[in-house]
RNA sequence: AGGGCCGUAGCUCAGUGGUCAGAGCAGGGGACUCAUAAUCCCUGGGUCGUGGGUUCGAUCCCCACCGGCCCUACCA
């Protein structure tokens, strides 16, 4: 049985869950989805990262534990994604003690190796941002965003050899041409590694809200360093080594653009450090722009945007689950920067939806009430929908397996299309019951059910209803990918119309 | 500031070293009335960011510039 392991990244707790997680999450959850129609073994793993300055500041804001603060904080994110229905397997969260003693095996290991050393961390840092540049990233000695002179300040830690991996990292890259996706994303890792890597400081001493050092207690890990390795955590490294052998062979990364040299360069290197093989694929996705410009908190902070404070639960209470689900899957190519807008789901939720799904689904049930008595009509053997639907079938299939949910509901929205105009032509409003006008029902509900199987992993909730509403035995999950063949209706069901799947929206404000 | 990605029809985006550069939506024309004023058919021709260069020939290759964005110890 082929299995899939994916992972979204773990979500800084800090964050109040926005639509560019969600756009993330969901989209794991749909490759997640339709890997198990396909029959899969599949592991979906997301959670929260809780360490760090930040954090720790958060809390004590708050007059509250970092432990305290983040059992909340952590709560809104899997409280959002039971929202917008995303079945993950496992929800991980960094400060759990199985991912404590996984961090100090592995990093053991690679301390063992001879990849971690003690040295003097020396960098220029600006008291507005707090935070440190290097030379090279300041803009002549001064702050880049705010412009300051950056006082010069070291602290001893712990120093991870990155440098010792430019090698062996190129190597894994030549060898490995589909480690990194799309290809525009690869090169511009391959370019980093190319330009030549320097040593990294991976504790820290200034603060003690992380996980410890195991050889040196006075220092915790920086955060990016414990949370990278939750993707073996989850499968149990350093405590259930079998585990970890079933699952990392087919483990896949995805990530928005903004931390590729975490996953494409630091991660790989940690992991051929600790004498693993680096994650199989890493799949980047793009950033949800709006009106050209980022939702991100400086922006927000800058009164330029506010989509960072644009909760999923909002867009959910005005469009529904699976609608926003659609949109997000549909609406750009995954890799890809798109816009987000509000006109832009309403139009591919009237168009795409309520127009030529919803109605579909409207008009054949509506012609089976009052001309078939309610029945559905079995499909024909011989059908013009039968290599439309084979082909949705088959494009959709290749797309999921290429990481293009956009590509795989076009595919399946060329069923749709093909149907409506199958039915243009036959016009079954107009024919005498009988034989011909049970074929060309039976082949359009036919080609329904296959659509309610392609759109699950998309739209589960959609899904389902519609075939509960042809009166269908089982569930499209249940039929998997083996019901996308043609011919499985049995015929003899009664329909239910119900209201509209997908009210059209009138007018947006 | 340095490194990188991107800039294609009104909008959102595909795409290729060379026959007329594509799709969806919007717009225009027609058909139909089963359906959520839905559906179906036809249609429009955009200096492929700007200026150079390589080439027999570039939107796709190289350089510069302009604009947007990502990274450079927060961050999908």
């Amino acid at each position: 049985m082929a299995r899939f392991y994916i992972t979204t990244p773990i979500y800084y707790v800090n964050d109040a869950p926005h639509v560019g997680h969600a756009y993330t999450t969901v989209v794991a959850d749909a490759l997640a989805r339709w890997h198990r129609l396909a029959g899969d073994d599949v592991l979906f793993l997301t959670g929260t990262d809780e360490h760090g300055q930040k954090v720790a500041e958060a809390a004590a804001r708050h007059g509250t534990t970092p432990q305290a603060w983040t059992d909340q904080t952590a709560a809104r994110f899997h409280d959002a994604w039971d929202a917008l229905n995303v079945d993950y397997d496992d929800f991980i969260r960094t400060t759990e003690p199985r991912h404590h003693e996984t961090v100090q095996r592995f990093l053991s290991t690679i301390y063992d190796n001879g990849y971690i050393y003690k040295g003097l961390y020396r960098g220029l840092y600006c008291v507005s941002c707090e935070d440190y540049y290097t030379l090279e990233a300041s803009a002549q000695g001064r702050c880049p965003v705010h412009g300051q002179l950056l006082t010069e300040m070291e602290e001893e830690n712990w120093f991870f050899r990155l440098s010792a991996f430019e090698e062996r990292l190129r190597d894994y890259y030549d060898q490995h041409p589909d480690f990194v996706t799309p290809e525009t994303k690869r090169n511009e890792a391959y370019a980093f590694i190319a330009g030549g890597l320097k040593d990294i400081s991976i504790t820290r001493t200034s603060i003690d809200w992380g996980i410890p050092v195991p050889w040196d207690p006075a220092h915790v890990f920086y955060v990016w360093y414990d949370a990278l390795i939750n993707y073996l955590t989850a499968i149990g490294y350093g405590r259930e080594d079998s585990s970890v052998a079933t699952w990392w062979p087919v483990s896949h990364h995805l990530i928005g653009k903004e931390i590729i040299r975490f996953h494409c360069v630091w991660w790989p290197a940690m992991c051929l450090a600790a004498g693993l093989e680096p994650p199989h694929h890493v799949q980047v996705h793009g950033w949800l722009l709006v009106g050209g410009q980022k939702l991100s908190k400086t922006m927000a902070a800058e009164g330029a945007v506010r989509l960072t404070d644009i909760a999923p639960v909002t867009l959910i209470e005005e469009f529904g689950v699976d609608p926003l689900r659609y949109y997000l899957l549909r609406e750009t190519a995954l890799g890809n920067d798109g816009e987000f807008s509000y006109e832009g789901i309403i139009q591919r939720y009237n168009v795409d939806l309520a127009n030529n799904l919803g109605n579909l689904l409207a008009r054949v049930v509506r012609v089976v009430e009052t001309k078939c008595a309610g029945l559905a009509p079995a499909p024909p053997a011989l059908a013009e929908l039968r290599a439309p639907a084979a082909d949705a079938g088959a494009r959709a299939r290749e797309a999921w397996e290429r990481f293009a949910p956009h590509a795989a509901l076009e595919a399946t929205w060329s069923l749709i299309g093909a149907t409506n105009a199958f039915l243009e032509r036959h016009a079954p409003w107009k024919m005498e019951p009988g034989g011909a006008l049970e074929a060309v029902l039976g082949e359009a509900l036919e080609a329904l059910r296959i659509v309610a199987i392609l759109v699950s992993p998309a739209m589960p909730a959609v899904s389902d209803e519609i075939w509960r509403r042809l009166g269908l035995a089982g569930s499209p999950t249940e039929a998997g990918l083996a019901g996308l063949a043609w011919g499985q209706s049995p015929g003899g069901a009664r329909l239910e119309a119900g209201p509209a799947l997908f009210p059209r929206i009138v007018s947006p404000s």
